[in-house]
This record gives structure tokens, C-alpha cells and sequence, in this order.
DNA sequence: CAGAATCCTTTGCGATACTG
DNA sequence: CAGTATCGCAAAGGATTCTG
């Protein structure tokens, strides 16, 4: 159905965590852009999420189901196969992470080097 | 040098905790909102922000002020007075906050309305 | 394969009281 | 006024093990 996922598609340094804008929680952004390209399995989705926990993808596809992001399909087979698939309201949300992704370009940089500044410092840098 | 804030600027009632999208940590975004209007003193801030504690303000003006999003002028006089403003990078967050704010106006219901329907629900709805 | 069950640690946030 | 100092809790997330 689509090509398979790169297991880096998501650099485990990237300071996403500075980011002033999280969408839904933890792991939520991360699996709306593994879904962009079409429906996945459940054990699909946890390349690229390095190092997620079988209890924490459950959870977040579970609030995500509840939401109305994201569709479960389970096929009764055997071995078990299920896929998700984004809903139009879930891929609603590409614009905004496309609208965290222009801001990070344009500002990220500046505002990791005012941490890093503000972590330099010394102190309070009192007056003298 | 601005209009006093509005103690009720935010809605308390609002469903702002069911937004997929969130700016900072709890309280930061609106703080970014409070200082829109120019700047303001630390008890000011504490008007619409109904409910913070001094320690918690406290905590998230400080991580603002690390990330180069605010900035923190105390004035040597008694009693003390503190001011702070947002710099331009803070003031970049509003254009965030304007696509959440477009985006919850035109997808926010159906998400409630989804997660309603799916905790209406009886059970896991078996085919038959 | 796609989870469920259990246990545990961390962190965010709140309540309350005190201070230069 | 603008904080600081403690205490405490609940929730998010992770590690590990087990199963239809």
C-alpha cells in the first residue's frame, strides 16, 4: 500500500522537546506523519518510533481513536493484523504541524541559543 | 501603558485541554496572550491566569526568559516592581497561536464531538 | 502479531506558608 | 509586591513480562 516506513524518519537528537509547540502528547505528531502516506500496522508504527512501548503506542492510538484521528481496522486473521489509517479530521492536523515546522525553522536556532546563553551564564549577572 | 487585562480573558470552561495542540507547557501560552498588549507586572499576570501560584508563574516567566521569549526588568524600588515583556521571538508564538486558534475553530467540534460519541458508546461495537 | 498486565519513576502542577 | 520554601499528589511515560 506504501512504501515502508524509514526507521529514521524522526532524529532521536533533534530538540524537539525545546519546541514551544507539542501537538497532542508525546508520541500523537510523530504518528500523525507516519500515517500521512496511508494506512499502517501496529508493529509498522513502531520503527520509526524508536523505542516506544507496546502499552504507550496502545494509549496514544487508543485517545487518538477516541478523537476521531485515527480509524482501527482489525482483520480476523490469524496471525492478527490490524492497521490504522487517519481520518480527514486527523489529517486536519498536518497543516499545524506543518505550521510547527515553518516556525521551528525560522526560530528554533534562535531560541536554543538563548538558552544556551542563559545557561552559560555565570549567575545573575550582577551589575559591576 | 495598556489596558488593564481582562481577569476573564480566558474561559475556564474552555476545552482547551482537549486541543491537540499546546503552546509551551500549561500556562505558557497564555501568558504570551496576556503580554500581547505590552508589558505587564508579575501580579497583573496573575489576573486572567486564574488559579496559578505564585510558584508556578514564577516557574514558567523563568523557562519563558531562558528561551529568549520574555524578558524580566525589576526596578530598584519599594515595594518592588517587575515588569516583563514579551521580545520578538515570544511575540513569533502568536502566529502559532493564531493557526491553533484557526484550526480548533474549524475542527475543535468535531473532535469533541467524536470523542462524545465514542465514550457514548456501550462497548467495542462487535459486527452483527 | 498485537496487544494486556503490572510495577515503577519522573515531572508538572497545586496548596500553603513565609519573606526582603 | 514579587517572589521563595516545602510538601504532596496525580498523571504520563517507561521497563518488563505474559498471552490469544
Amino acid at each position: 500500500m506504501a512504501e515502508p516506513l524509514d526507521p529514521e524518519m524522526f532524529d532521536p537528537v533533534c530538540p524537539s522537546s525545546a519546541m514551544p509547540i507539542h501537538i497532542g502528547d508525546k508520541w500523537t505528531g510523530m504518528v500523525v506523519l507516519c500515517l500521512e502516506g496511508g494506512r499502517r500496522r501496529f508493529n509498522e508504527l513502531k520503527g520509526p518510533l524508536r523505542g516506544i512501548t507496546p502499552k504507550v503506542l496502545t494509549q496514544t492510538l487508543r485517545a487518538m481513536e477516541r478523537d476521531g484521528l485515527v480509524t482501527r481496522t482489525a482483520y480476523d486473521e490469524n496471525p492478527p493484523r490490524v492497521e490504522y489509517e487517519l481520518t480527514p479530521l486527523g489529517r486536519s492536523l498536518l497543516t499545524l504541524i506543518e505550521a510547527a515546522r515553518a516556525w521551528s525553522k525560522d526560530h528554533l536556532p534562535a531560541l536554543l541559543q538563548a538558552r544556551q546563553g542563559h545557561d552559560a551564564a555565570p549567575g545573575p549577572r550582577l551589575l559591576r
